[in-house]
DNA sequence: GACCTTATGTTCAACCATGAACAGAATAGT
DNA sequence: ACTATTCTGTTCATGGTTGAACATAAGGTC
């Protein structure tokens, strides 16, 4: 009932008490697992020579096949450019191909190539893996809780506006 | 328009049913808040000209003064080259103090300038603003439940040694 | 002391991410 | 048709992060 009350903690801050703070402390842990999930991801990716950005837009392009760089890039969270640096890689190696649009000569469509989807199949099998380990360490209810408040701070602060689909982002 | 074949096809979902997979959905949701929430951090300290390196490094100092760059990089699960390159920048600004260990001549122990403790406080005032409203859309219990999952789950990657206090870092 | 191994911090080249400025295409208003 | 605005993708300069190679210091063994 109460539990958006305790706003007077930025007062608290004064010394350093924070870290009897049960919201910094927790959030604290939140960012440390992550970090530490992602960097054993990378490590383990690099038996496949992909990057974590890499595994990100292949897992959104095998959600959402044909969709633009634009809303591939809004949908990881980064800016337009890093998917024309990011790209060309993936086309280099045949993992991903980029069409035009027939309907809007400025878009590209993008979609995996076989090689790509298969690829992709190996990559999220590993994720897959790690994420598996690592919630498997909580109960079913326990996931599901974390889940919903990881997706309420996620609605918030994209501005409460319930924008369609929210489940395409891996990092 | 259409697709060469069914290669980029409709059901490519059933290929990766992990989106039903209730853990990956959950770790998906846990992802996603990390990184809004580390963009709205970066995005609230370019007021005090810092970056997020720059708080995780002063929050630890405020916590453990006199602790070596190695250490400081090990907190931070980062390398030790990039205390190379971050320090010096806080030095120049006069925010943290680097001397010479008298006892171990290769090691360099690190203290926040009185300066360096005032934005510091400014900075994490911030920081506690964020995380404040985040988990204040949770109760007290769930805030702790979220918390004990992610200490599980970074005590299992790192190998279940438990090494000594893992409360600092702010990644 | 001479030697080897480990530890701390630095340098450097490579790569990734970002945001501003840009060119071209679509869209709306007139 | 004409102009202005918005949208898509690109380029480029800047800065962050990494890992390997390096130099120096400490600890251990002989």
């Amino acid at each position: 009932m109460n539990n958006k009350q305790g706003a007077a903690q930025d007062s608290a801050v004064e010394d350093a008490p924070m870290w009897a703070n049960p919201r910094f402390r927790n959030w604290i842990a939140v960012a440390r697992a992550c970090h530490l999930v992602q960097q054993e991801l990378a490590r383990k990716l690099k038996s496949l020579d992909l990057k974590t950005p890499h595994l990100d837009i292949m897992v959104n392009l095998v959600r959402s096949p044909g969709i633009s760089q634009q809303d591939l890039a809004r949908k990881l969270f980064v800016g337009r450019s890093n998917m024309t640096m990011l790209l060309p890689q993936l086309e280099k190696r045949d993992l991903v191909e980029r069409r035009p649009d027939p309907g809007d000569r400025r878009a590209l469509r993008l979609y995996l190539t076989p090689q790509g989807e298969a690829l992709a199949k190996e990559a999220i099998a590993i994720q897959a893996g790690i994420i598996n380990d690592i919630m498997s360490l909580s109960t079913p209810e326990e996931c599901e809780l974390v889940g919903d408040c990881m997706r309420r701070i996620a609605d918030h602060l994209l501005g409460h506006s319930d924008d369609a689909d929210k489940t395409e982002n891996t990092r």
